[in-house]
DNA sequence: TATAAAACCTGTAGTAACTACAGAATCAAG
DNA sequence: CTTGATTCTGTAGTTACTACAGGTTTTATA
């Protein structure tokens, strides 16, 4: 027995994916997801293969690839890649998260000085503002 | 002897603050910065209190603060605020850039996980690749 | 089978926080 | 006084979507 085809509705798609219908459109927009058949009607039909597809682009833009990195590893893929030029598209991204985190960190410091130079109470006068009102 | 008031030009306030031009001007558009005073032939006159109001929204963005954020504080801050509310808006926003240091260091994690099951090497085949491309 | 509700269609506009022009006017230096 | 740098306004583009409006199709129920 074979695997069936299972088409899906763009609201099939959308709750197989937790990727929303207009954002289902919108990938089809900017040619990220190919453009499904039609029913007679005209209402969107996904292979199995566009599911697959969309999967892997709700994936890797949950791992914080912007669109164009998506769409290049989509490239890569559909070509014949190397596992050497994918690895390097998730190094290369992996130092930017790295560079996100340490950024967000000193920026929790920050904020964690000017929580506890504010005394609180209800007076008019803080420390934490007035430093932010001078330059350097 | 007093403190004179010396004016920047919107270049001058951009050396300054290191904002740049157009996004002072956006400021002004969007009414986070006043309009400021013109030279007869129509160019900004930024007046020292101008320069410390920007100089405080590029420190609040720099700190992450939304401009909606921004704005919040500013108007706190120009009515009669309390320490406490100043505080409140702090810790809210710690939490939220606490909050997403976790995401990414969840997100660190997988791409670290992603790129040791790369093999590296020539080969077309990437067990990183393959699980992007199926559900849960 | 008729009809009503749910899902879907296209196209446009809005979001955040800017950036990037074009084409004209003004300012500062020599 | 001229030339080059700066500034002016206004509009459109960016990223990655979301949110309509107003109409059509599909599906489920009576």
């Amino acid at each position: 027995m074979m695997k069936e085809d299972k088409t899906l509705s763009i609201g099939g798609l959308s709750k197989l994916t937790g990727c929303n219908i207009e954002t289902i459109r919108y990938y089809e927009k900017i040619a990220l997801l190919p453009a499904p058949l039609r029913t007679q009607g005209g209402h969107r039909l996904y292979s199995n293969s566009l599911q697959k597809r969309l999967i892997f682009i709700c994936k890797a833009r949950g791992l914080g690839f912007t669109l164009e990195e998506v769409r290049n590893l989509l490239e890569l893929i559909n070509g014949d890649y190397s596992c050497d030029e994918v690895k390097h598209l998730v190094l290369e991204h992996l130092n930017v998260v790295k560079t996100k985190i340490d950024e967000l960190a000193r920026l929790q410091s920050s904020l964690e000085l000017m929580a506890s130079q504010c005394a609180g109470g209800d007076l008019p006068d803080c420390a934490a503002i007035d430093s932010l009102f001078e330059k350097e």
